[in-house]
RNA sequence: GCCGGGAUGGGGUAGCCUGGUUAUCCUAGGGGACUGUGGAUCCCUUGACCCGAGUUCAAAUCUCGGUCCCGGCCCCA
């Protein structure tokens, strides 16, 4: 027996259905504010990673050598890929430019609870805002995204990584190994690398700062305790809270100065959604402004994003009991006799025709067996089709749930079966 | 990379501590009685000890290594 690579997944009907609902949910939502799909190719070079990743990434992704000695790398997130093309091929586009991507990505980490090796993420890019609009119109797309796939219980947490660099008036490279000692909580790492800095008078600040945590009110303190340093991202969160109601979030949102999310490329407003539902690995998705084009080639543009974690929604929609189309046959048909047999394949070919589920027996079982069949396969109805009916141009229509049957005219049979389609599940938007 | 718990037919399980008949039970799959109403019933049948070493007269059972799964740590673009 052959079994599945470490971190991989079956996906089987029945999670596919919610992954699916999920996935469409997704598509509406980003297609409903005006982006359109790209899809960067699954492998790109290594080095297209390694201009972006910081130190120890590399060791998580799945790099390979091709035949002709070419390094790549199956694409560990979407937004270098988009930012690639963006650079090779969209600058001269009319901005903004909207992009989303939806697919399978690839990490070589140790699988836990919600996490893979290869799993799917839902990325969203701006490219060309202004950054208050650019940046609430990316925000409330991911927090109206995840409750639109049935994960309403979220929060979502937003931080701003500019204002530490404001304050952090030292090289860049030192700046992320402050920012990023910060972003791990680690203080020792953290009283270190200021004291080489020359910074230690700003420890006790930095550490009060990020813990500040809560609504708009936080945000005046967080800029009296850098002493007006970085006044300008305080104005621009408290500005994006104000915009939010508008776009119909109302709750769920809070100010984090923690929120840094240690990596060199952020430069501005950042957040993180994350789901308390599901546990130690509780985040489903963040984001934030960075500057990746001219990392590519490209002239410096306005940049924000995030990306979801499509599995982690999933549970998190499943946990919350949402209901979605269950996988199955609006009606399964049951030939009865050999000569009417022929009759029975043309009615299954006139109900899909009209966009209904249908099955047929394909093994010639008997009546019984076959009703056995169809209830294993979650058909709504059987119809049965025999001579003695269809004498009269009839078919007997059997309720899968009640047991009751009944003639119905075969002209018919497509309305009728239509008639009591369930619903599509699903939750409205806002 | 690290720590803990696991792995028995397709699914769910008993047996393992205390080694010893043909590995338990439920369910599922295939065939038949049986081509007109039986979502049955009855009969037949398919099908498993994760892999590899070791201990032993004898291993599903004990020991070691590996693989994979489930949690957690590190990490998480």
């Amino acid at each position: 027996m052959i079994e599945r690579p470490r971190g991989t997944r079956d996906l089987d009907p029945a999670y596919l259905a919610r992954h699916s609902f999920v996935e469409s949910a997704f598509r509406r939502a980003a297609e409903s504010f005006g982006y359109r799909q790209m899809l960067p190719p699954t492998f790109e070079p290594l080095e297209l990673f390694h201009a972006k990743a910081g130190p120890g990434i590399e060791q998580e992704m799945y790099a390979f050598k091709d035949k002709a000695g070419r390094d790549l790398v199956l694409r560990p997130e979407f937004t270098a890929g988009v930012l690639r093309y963006y650079v090779n091929e969209l600058r001269n586009a009319p901005k903004p430019i909207k992009l989303y991507s939806l697919g399978p990505v690839f990490r070589y980490e140790e699988p836990q609870h919600g996490r893979y090796r290869e799993f799917w993420q839902f990325n969203c890019e701006i490219l060309g805002g202004t950054p208050l609009d650019a940046d609430a119109e990316t925000t409330a797309l991911a927090v109206l995204s995840v409750r639109a796939a049935g994960a309403r219980r979220v929060e979502t947490r937003i931080g701003h990584i500019g204002m530490l660099r404001a304050y952090l008036t030292v090289p860049k490279e030192v700046q992320g190994r402050i920012l990023h000692a910060l972003d791990k909580r680690d203080f020792p790492k953290l009283h270190q690398e200021l004291d080489k800095a020359g910074q230690l008078d700003a420890e006790a600040t930095l550490r009060d700062v990020i813990a500040l945590r809560g609504g708009p009110e936080i945000l005046k303190q967080a800029s009296d305790l850098l002493g007006g340093v970085g006044g300008e991202a305080f104005e621009h969160l408290m500005r994006l809270s104000d915009r939010l109601p508008a776009y119909g979030i109302r709750e769920g949102v809070i100010f984090d100065m923690g929120i840094i999310r240690g990596l060199a490329y952020y430069t501005g407003m950042v957040f993180q959604i994350h789901a308390p539902t599901l546990g130690a690995e509780d985040q489903i998705g963040g984001g934030g402004s960075y500057a990746l084009a001219e990392l590519f080639g490209g002239e410096p543009i306005f940049s924000t994003g995030f990306a979801i974690g499509m599995d982690r929604v999933v549970l998190a929609s499943g946990a919350e009991g949402v209901a979605v189309p269950p996988p199955k046959l609006d009606a399964y048909v049951v030939p009865i006799g050999d000569a009417i047999r022929g009759k029975a394949f043309e009615i299954t070919a006139n109900l899909r025709g009209t966009g209904l589920k249908v099955d047929i027996d394909l093994v010639g079982r008997g009546p019984s067996k076959n009703l056995d069949y169809a209830n294993a396969m979650g058909a709504r109805w059987a119809v049965l089709v025999g001579d003695k009916e269809l004498a009269k141009g009839n078919v007997a229509l059997r309720n899968m749930e009640t047991g009751e049957q009944r003639e119905v005219a075969v002209a018919e049979l497509a309305s009728v079966l239509g008639m009591d389609k369930p619903l599509m599940g699903g939750v409205e938007f806002h």
